[in-house]
DNA sequence: TCAAAAGTGTTCTTGATACACCCATGC
DNA sequence: GCATGGGTGTATCAAGAACACTTTTGA
């Protein structure tokens, strides 16, 4: 295909922001640089964008590349383009988020790239570029589309307890909520079905799972349904 | 600057979406272009990124070179990243709406450009490229915006009425409004100063004009406050 | 029997909605 | 004097917020 334009051209890369929800705490997950610049630092994972894929497909294969995830929930962030942000050259970055269900046993599968590690949102070092700025829009992001999307399961296992789910509500919004407001709110559209498990962790009473249904949402959504949390 | 990536690139463009209020409807700008491809056909604003500035910059530059229009409400919308969406070649959009205030008498001035003209809403003729896709999000945006954040008032005049505000939210958010419980709820927030003038269109009772305090707006917002309609 | 998280209803307060008439002006 | 849009208040309803005790289990 001819160029029709011939001046420089900046380059176009993907970023991803990827959450994860363990032990209480929201993390994402970040790749250490290999190489210069910014060796050795704490980067998103992320990468050049081909001419003959779409952004989305980039940012997927990105994920599947440095981090060994697929099939995740993934969106469009925002697109970064101040001229010196990368100190090689101009290059723009269209800045992803994504979703992962992190359980437990998961953890060490999705972070087998010796570089690749799960940081806890509070705990996240100097990052390079302006990827702190990336993760802040995520953050921002994430706590506000979370109030009236139900995107909140994507970081939950299938079946969750209302707890877990609570509790995850918790750290994105990073307030306290009540726990019997909580409960009424989210059952009351009918979205969580209770299953016949039951989940014991420890020594107290069994927690009722419920998983999220998928299917009656859809059918609601079209009908102009909000999930509000 | 050396190019350390040697691979094709996708050439990048903003692309601006700028909306005017007047006569009581949504208007959008569109060009009608001159060149191949969908010569004669009407298109979105934009053009190509330079390598030194901004995405931001270049939103504004297109602006002001193809429709003299500049110092506007401006802001990222997404990103379009198709694989064919220009048939020449791979380009990379990254597309941003603008909020006008297109006061009857400047309607003229924002279309000297022969090739320019503001289109009603529900009167968009076909568009090039991906263009009525852009605008479906640009449109889906600025009504979820406008809900919560003061931006209409980048649509209308420093000084207008409290039925004029009205009307542009009808407008936007294509639903009729109760007059006593808007009026009540906008001015609830104290944001909206009262002038001594009045305006006299038609033979009726003259109507009260108002500014919005965006001073006072910015300091609440600070402490987290959300205009909401 | 104790510790620890699960589970459950009611009251109060606040904000949203619905609704009808008088006012000031130009013609 | 009449047509036109400007301007105002109250009553009802629904949703959100505040709040404390009982249940089930493992140790």
């Amino acid at each position: 295909m001819p160029h029709t334009y011939q001046y420089p051209r900046a380059a176009l890369t993907v970023d991803c922001v990827v959450f994860g929800f363990d032990e209480g705490e929201l993390k994402v997950l970040l790749i250490e640089r290999a190489l210069e610049p910014f060796k050795g630092k704490w980067a998103l994972p992320g990468g050049f964008v081909r001419v003959d894929e779409t952004l989305d497909d980039a940012a997927r294969r990105e994920l599947k590349e440095e981090a060994g995830l697929k099939d995740v929930f993934l969106e469009q962030l925002y697109t970064f383009g101040t001229v010196a942000r990368d100190p090689r050259e101009r290059v723009v970055s269209v800045a992803h988020y994504a979703l992962v269900q992190l359980a437990a046993h998961d953890t060490k599968a999705a972070t087998d790239a010796a570089d690749a590690r799960w940081y806890p949102i509070s705990k996240v070092p100097k990052l390079a570029f302006d990827h702190a700025d990336i993760l802040a829009a995520a953050l921002a992001r994430l706590k506000s589309k979370v109030r009236y999307q139900p995107i909140g399961f994507e970081l939950l296992p299938p079946k969750f307890t209302l707890s877990q789910l609570q509790h995850l509500y918790e750290a994105v919004l990073e307030n306290e909520l009540d726990k019997r407001n909580f409960r009424k709110k989210v059952l009351s559209y009918g979205l969580l079905v209770p299953l016949k498990e039951t989940q014991m962790t420890g020594r107290h009473r069994p927690a009722q799972m419920f998983r999220f249904d998928t299917i009656k949402y859809e059918k609601l959504k079209k009908r102009g349904f909000n999930f509000e949390v």
